[in-house]
DNA sequence: ATGAAAGCGCTAACAG
DNA sequence: CTGTTAGCGCTTTCAT
């Protein structure tokens, strides 16, 4: 092993202090232009690289962000990864990703580990299990300790924190809205979000843009899990007459597709299916699907440029709530106008 | 702020020295069992938690892993970065994750970012542009420093490190040969991975298989890119009749059967289909694609242990690579024998 | 059984 | 302009 080079051994080969040595690589004014040379090109040849936990210990600050999303797998949340590793690395900052797996202890853990290795600040998306229980303790204790937090997507809105969101109702409004233009009536909506708060937002949505198109339209809605999306579905289309469906997620409208196509009906001649979240699995099914496209990369972005001003800026201020809108991207699984 | 709480915190508390408190609440034997009971109930009411960063500087262990992967947004890399993330957790240590884009220059960077903040070691899997370039330097430097570095699924020979591999000839072995023996006799492979190490070792195994079975038997190969698949494959089919198709991953047999129906050709009445990585596009696709499985979240978990291992066991050994066994999960894209 | 002190690598106040 | 020194929070050797 080839022992790293630290600011003493660079002292030690040029006949300086290890605060010369120090300044000099900072660029101090205090430093003579002959000497940062001297010391840079040393430094250069030794391979130095500064210890950032020495760092760190000394000005508390890491140069880390702590992540913590519910499941990786969705694609929503890769793309939002995406954006925050790119908008974080552009700033000199790195991720370390924890993945709560929609469960408040792993939440809990979570939170622990990255106050543990003093990340500068905090971003994360809570699981539904935290949005059900509304238990926000170990969230609070983070604030308490001063570090940053900001939540995306799925946010609480008791706690006195930055977020970054969907317009999650605007976005099932249009995709209601856009059903009832195309001449669907009896419009049902799908949700596999019980109990979140994005779920919430898009079934008032859904709601609004019934009542306000005509107020005898009745809302129609299936909770129901991905593992048991196509008995639910199945039994309630046999009970139910409907000529279009929007789901909470990419999944569930593939899934809902193909359990339309079992019970023999076609779309969208028969019924219009519009989903969430754009991903590979809407954009390449056949029909290709109409969707409700999150700006994911773009909220990544965004978490990240908020958790970085906190950082940068602590004195106290009213928690500001970043709303990012949403796109309609219209395909094949639904009538045209 | 309440600021963290401290060994000197606890010590000034209990009118003890620190490294009393330190030994109490490592549990070493030089404390007794009362100061020990006293200490630990302290550090729990005034919550104390040790700081990562000041027991690093001393021991130079961070309990972090650094990851880099390409890209994680494909599924293989999300589920790989679940079973990591979840076998870490397991031993107390927390990822640091890196994407490199399939760029080496970011590839270098986030290699040099990790080393920056003292990672106990490195899981990496190689950017298309580095197995291309076939430049390896910046990984020698990681070895170099000492750093135990394991690659996974796209690893390279000429680096004397541990590896953990798909048995990638196998899995395009077995597709191939599962094709002939559904009766297909001019089975196309189609490549996105043209000059990846993986890219390479399917080809081979679906030659085999084709000379193995009949060595009259002609390959034929397309390379392509995702961008611009429907032009390549539409062309390729225009002037080869074929009845067989292989993919090196799970949007190119998707949008290869979007073509191959666009072309009229049925799936798999007319040609048969056979990708790679086992997700929701494969599984729930119309029709399901039968696909080689790579065992993706095994893989990140082994990829952890060995890096584990590598750690607490310094001593030079020979590289040693594992090699995870695919599955085909027989789906309806291909004929049934 | 407990405490004092050195030191991990770095920064920054202070002295020269 | 350069060097000395103290200290970030912790572990660990060496007294007591």
């Amino acid at each position: 092993m080839s022992t790293k080079t630290t600011l003493k051994g660079i002292a030690e080969h040029l006949n300086l202090s290890i605060s010369t040595v120090s300044k000099a690589l900072a660029d101090s004014p205090e430093i003579s232009d002959s000497t940062k040379l001297l010391v840079k090109t040393a430094a250069r040849q030794l391979k130095y690289r500064p210890n950032a936990m020495a760092r760190g210990l000394k000005s508390s600050r890491t140069n880390t962000l702590g992540v913590v999303i519910p499941n990786i797998m969705h694609n929503f949340f890769a793309k939002v990864i995406v954006g925050m590793e790119e908008e974080a690395t552009k700033n000199g900052y790195s991720l370390v990703t924890c993945i709560s797996n929609e469960s408040l202890e792993k939440e809990k853990q979570s939170l622990h580990m990255l106050s543990d290795v003093s990340v500068d600040a905090i971003i994360i998306s809570l699981t539904s299990e935290t949005q059900e229980t509304n238990e926000i303790e170990h969230l609070k204790d983070i604030l308490h300790y001063d570090i940053p937090l900001v939540m995306f997507d799925r946010a609480n809105s008791d706690l006195a924190c930055d977020s970054v969101v969907i317009n999650d109702y605007k976005g099932a409004y249009d995709a209601a809205a856009y059903l009832l233009k195309t001449g669907c009536r009896n419009i049902a909506f799908l949700s596999t979000l019980n109990n979140t708060s994005v779920g919430n937002k898009r079934l008032s949505g859904y709601q609004a843009a019934l009542s306000d198109y005509d107020n005898t339209l009745v809302p129609k809605v299936v909770y129901t899990k991905l593992t048991s999306l196509e008995n639910d579905l199945g039994t309630f289309i046999e009970n139910n007459d409907i000529d279009g469906l929007i789901t909470t997620d990419e999944s569930s409208a593939i899934y809902s597709m193909n359990t339309l196509r079992i019970k023999g009906k076609q779309v969208p001649e028969d019924v219009s299916v519009i989903g969430f979240t754009d991903g590979n699995l809407a954009r390449n099914y056949f029909p290709s699907v109409t969707t409700v496209k999150q700006q994911a990369e773009i909220m990544g972005k965004k978490a990240v440029q908020i958790a970085l001003k906190n950082l940068n800026n602590k004195d106290q201020h009213e928690p500001v709530q970043e709303i990012i809108e949403t796109e309609l991207v219209i395909r094949n699984s639904t009538k045209t106008i």
